[in-house]
DNA sequence: GTCAAAAAATGACGCAGCGTCAAAATAAAA
DNA sequence: TTTTATTTTGACGCTGCGTCATTTTTTGAC
């Protein structure tokens, strides 16, 4: 039976791959980028890294499959958050939420994001896994002018212009939390309370309707855990 | 005469510094950095790997280096543009321009600047070299600090904030303009374009006073060379 | 100018990681 | 059981890092 025995070795092959993802993000929460490379996730696996080859051509492609996994789940937890937004500035603050909460719960893989964009990591990675990370970013732009377009009368200018404030916004100051910013030593010394406030000085320049739900720290259940939560733990 | 002997030696030394910094930055710019190495960086220059170590005690520092000497010239820069500046808008317009215009010139230091804040880079670089950029930071953010105090009546928070804000969407946007964003799948073909209309806006919702200057490109002349024509290399 | 002592420069060395590929092991088919 | 196809393996070549014993140069006393 060819059909049955070639369809256990694609299980097994999955199987395989699960297990290498797994052991290479273990890898990188204990020792960081520095200590991920190749034969070490042969050695924690009980393959050899010729046979880590043959899923992954090089290491850039294993990290990009776990960024681009972990952002899957990102546009997930961003719909699961935006039932809950009771106005359009509300949303937008979920959303934001959303990503922050994201990068407290898994920062070594948070912290590769902007990795994957550097010109190192686009030159070796696959043109599918370079396809994927694209149109991540477009999903999560797109939802993020969708609710401008619903919203508010803002043409389409506008409407990229709103999108990528915030893009930008958020961005910058993710790269401040991921990064080894001295933050005290900058004044900043709760980014992400400046980062709210920056934000909803934003969308007052775009006239956004004002909301009450935004002077304080946007209330938000994804996946049963409290986003407020998280933030006090960040802020600790 | 110990004196003299030591003080050419103090110049050689300074020489050979010189040197090794100008290779290192023409091998960024050629090869990026992947091709900078240090044995490539003796191969370019007379001396053997072992003296460029005693210059430098990694690959780390000598990046580090170069992206803080090119940190220097930029806020000689910035002041140099604020003279220029004919209101707080526009003088936050000019500082911002300066910046980009840096990235233009010099996208293989502006590249690196991100990587310096790495972990990986933080846990390698000399404890000096360390001080160095977050001072420069500093620097950089105290100017806009400054304005703000200057030509309004914000309270300190509002003012962090502003500074904040500022720094947040530059630098996202930096980001964008440095790495391998394909910008033009995302519908954002002129990040800078798109990075100056969202600054407006978020001065708008501060309330900074409006000025006709600011709805085009800032007119600016730094160091003999004007940022317009800059960036119309940059929108080409 | 000579020579011993100090300082500086050198590059071979050990180590680690990447990616490859011929050989070995295993599975499938005959 | 034997042959053929497929998969796995890890040794190999290569590159780069950072070190340090050795060599070379400089110094200053005579």
């Amino acid at each position: 039976m060819p059909v049955k025995s070639s369809e256990r070795k694609i299980q097994e092959r999955q199987r395989r791959d699960q297990l290498i993802l797994r052991v290479a993000r273990s890898l990188l929460a204990k020792q960081g980028v520095e200590g991920l490379s190749m034969q070490a996730i042969a050695n924690s696996t009980e393959y050899s890294k010729g046979t880590i080859y043959q899923h992954y051509h090089c290491k850039e492609d294993v990290i990009t499959k776990l960024v681009s996994l972990s952002g899957i789940k990102l546009v997930a937890m961003i719909d699961e958050a935006l039932k809950q937004g009771q106005s359009l500035r509300h949303k937008i603050m979920l959303i934001s939420a959303v990503f922050f909460m994201n990068a407290r719960q898994q920062p070594e893989i948070s912290s590769l994001v902007s990795m994957v964009k550097s010109p190192q990591f686009q030159s070796k990675i696959s043109d599918e896994n370079k396809i994927l990370i694209t149109e991540l970013d477009h999903a999560i732009l797109s939802r993020i002018m969708n609710l401008f377009v619903e919203d508010t009368g803002f043409n389409c200018q506008q409407v990229k212009d709103a999108a990528f404030g915030w893009w930008s916004m958020k961005w910058g100051v993710q790269n401040v939390l991921l990064n080894d910013w001295e933050t005290e030593k900058l004044g900043f010394n709760e980014p992400l309370e400046f980062f709210f406030r920056s934000l909803n000085v934003f969308l007052n320049g775009f006239g956004v309707a004002d909301d009450d739900n935004c002077q304080s720290w946007p209330q938000i259940q994804v996946q049963g855990q409290s986003i407020v939560s998280q933030f006090v733990d960040v802020k600790k």
